[in-house]
DNA sequence: TCCAAACTAACGAACGATCGTCAGTTATAT
DNA sequence: ATATAACTGACGATCGTTCGTTAGTTTGGA
């Protein structure tokens, strides 16, 4: 479908160039046709931008409750650290999740608002997946601490600092001994009692 | 010096729209003239972002560094907990740290190559500094781990995601949240034997 | 079954606006 | 008078967008 075809080329060079650098022309030369074609589809630049926004935040969201459900959730070490693990992988292989993470932290500022409305939107929903589960693992003593709230959101923070490292340390050997140093401090810190 | 104010200009115009979206009108506007007087001072626009980034990496540099001089190192949680909050600060109240953040991130395309020389530069010196701290606190046995590399780089990442939580967690009760569940879990990571 | 009507997707041409940049000129201050 | 800094004016390029048109496809009624 060539409709697929401009989103997959617009999501490309918002994510190169961000959406000020980002033109309709190279877009449209993308996928081998005129700018003005784009209109045929799309109402103008920001309707483009914003349903190709909306995609990538489905898909992002779907990648990350399939995990959960399909996890036991018996074992946090494992399913945890396979969390990160998918969070790189989805990175690595998935053009929407960078694009995504871009526009999270440096909107458009004429669209801010709607994309901070959808960016707190997945983000509170992954937050409160996780939260049940930490509050499960508490029960179980199995981890140790007061509450859910701070072994939730030192490791959103954990899953924060994995992606800064897969945006600009382009050395993977990097990313590695960050995640292996992250995992093992934050692991210690909730595991121990 | 309308030099300055320029600079002053065009960091937050970067800041705001990035590289692609502030324009020299814009900038100039802000300082009361009009843009091809920007010309009597910069050779272009790339060499005004040039100018500006370079004055913003001594900055961020210069302020962390002055941090670890000043610091006596005995105490650890003090020192680290204080380097967070002076991350905070200076994001909060210095235009430049947020400019650096975005630029580090996600720089213009064609200037990639000389953004990073310097993110990497900046970056490694810190940690350079981190590692030597973290090997005394190890020898003097206040801390407790196999090498100084896996606190080091924990502690980088608890630094990533307070930024992150600054550039878009505009809720200060969240930052707070977040900071001290990440601090919670790092410290007990790292101080436990 | 056939023809006309409606719809679709792409096009060329052009719009006004703005972009970064350069050349030449005027004003200001030492 | 000399240098610096701001100006006016204009340059070609590109931006997002609109218009009217064409070709191809789908639809509906006779």
């Amino acid at each position: 479908m060539k409709l697929d075809e401009i989103k997959n080329a617009a999501l490309k060079y918002f994510t190169i160039h961000g959406y000020e650098g980002a033109s309709l022309s190279q877009i449209a030369e993308e996928v081998g046709m005129k700018k003005q074609s784009i209109y045929s589809h799309f109402k103008g630049k920001d309707d483009l931008f914003l349903q190709v926004l909306r995609n990538a935040k489905e898909a992002e969201l779907a990648s990350k409750i399939e995990y959960f459900d399909k996890v036991d959730s018996t074992d946090p070490e494992k399913d945890l650290y396979g969390f990160l693990r998918l969070v790189i992988d989805l990175f690595q292989k998935n053009e929407q999740s960078k694009f995504w993470l871009r526009m999270a932290f440096f909107p458009p500022a004429h669209l801010a608002k709607a994309v901070e409305k959808e960016v707190i939107e997945i983000e509170m929903e992954i937050q409160a997946i996780l939260e049940r589960k930490f509050k499960d693992w508490l029960d179980a003593k199995v981890i140790h601490g007061d509450t859910p709230k701070v072994p939730t959101l030192a490791f959103v923070g954990v899953v924060d600092t994995i992606m800064i490292s897969l945006v600009y340390d382009n050395d993977e050997k990097r990313l590695q001994d960050k995640l292996e140093a992250c995992w093992t401090v934050f692991w210690r810190g909730i595991s121990h009692p």
